[in-house]
DNA sequence: CGACTTTTCGGATGCGGTCCAACAATTCGA
DNA sequence: TCGAATTGTTGGACCGCATCCGAAAAGTCG
């Protein structure tokens, strides 16, 4: 119910205008129970896929799974969520802003990831953070690509693996 | 005056532990005159980077001149001003996510201008942030690999040169 | 029905950031 | 030299996010 009431105040009045207090009331609840499901208020949008982050840091650190198969697996069914929703209309809810921002530390978190796992094959530090950094960026620019079609022609899958392509070979 | 103020407090109790009250009672100036210098807390540390980035931004529009010679250039003559000093005592600071936090927004907001520059050039969205986000990791990852070293052995703008190698040939 | 656990609630607290009107200081021209 | 205009400084009000805590309520289970 309060990512109900999130979703259609930050289409209505954008994100920034949304103030937690509006949600919780709209959401007929206190404000305080807003903290007890998201420990922010960006976490509205993001808790999905940081959940997802969390998974793939965790399968990063198998040596038998391969960096690649990790991050396939990452955006594997990835549904259509609060967040897709939010880079569709970033413009109308006025959250271009918010959005990179937020996007940004996603892509620092799985890069983080990823690198930790690279030096541990053997990388340096400088080469291990640029690749990193590469295969971190395909995968969120993939999201964006995919979201941002107004119709879904392909799979979120399709775009994440043509981008991984595109960062390997690079 | 007040970044000095800021430094000394954010060695002796740490960033997060230092407000910016602390801050401007230590300089001896209100509150009010924090916010005269600095657009807010971070930018005690990284206006330095911040005015640099924002100059490459506008470099990166001039067709004659490359991608990688205005990435040289965006770092040539750092000097060792609040940040380095702010990486190199991160542990002490305890600042060590804070500082990742904004270095993946600088990290961010360089990818951006690199990956305009790339696709005004004629390269797909994804391979043009792809691109980008390497090239924005190599610089970065220079200046961590820079400040980190106990000793300042080589110049900044080699590490980056060396990074941007590895980024390019990636 | 009663004991225990989990949610929910309200409210206090702290901090970052914005805004503004009043006041001081400095500059500069008549 | 004096006065005006610009610039810098200040205090304080205001808002929103986030944390913390004790108490009340709701739900669970023997």
């Amino acid at each position: 119910m309060i990512a109900e009431a999130a979703s259609e105040l930050f289409l209505e009045r954008g994100y920034q205008a949304t103030s937690i207090v509006d949600i919780t009331r709209r959401a007929g609840v206190a404000r305080s129970s807003f903290f007890n499901y998201f420990g922010a208020k960006a976490d509205v949008l993001w808790s999905g896929l940081d959940a997802r982050l969390g998974a793939v840091e965790v399968v990063l650190e198998d040596p038998a799974m391969s960096v690649t198969d990790a991050l396939l697996g990452l955006m594997a069914g990835f549904a259509p969520d609060a967040l897709a929703l939010a880079i569709t209309n970033a413009g109308a809810m006025g959250l271009q802003a918010d959005l990179e921002r937020d996007r940004a530390l996603r892509q620092a978190r799985l890069q983080r990831a990823v690198a930790t796992r690279l030096r541990r094959d053997g990388d340096g530090v400088l080469a291990a953070e640029v690749d990193a950094a590469a295969l971190a960026a395909a995968v969120l620019a993939a999201v964006w690509v995919w979201a941002d079609r107004a119709a879904p022609s392909a799979s979120l899958d399709a775009v994440v693996a043509e981008a991984l392509v595109i960062a390997r070979r690079a």
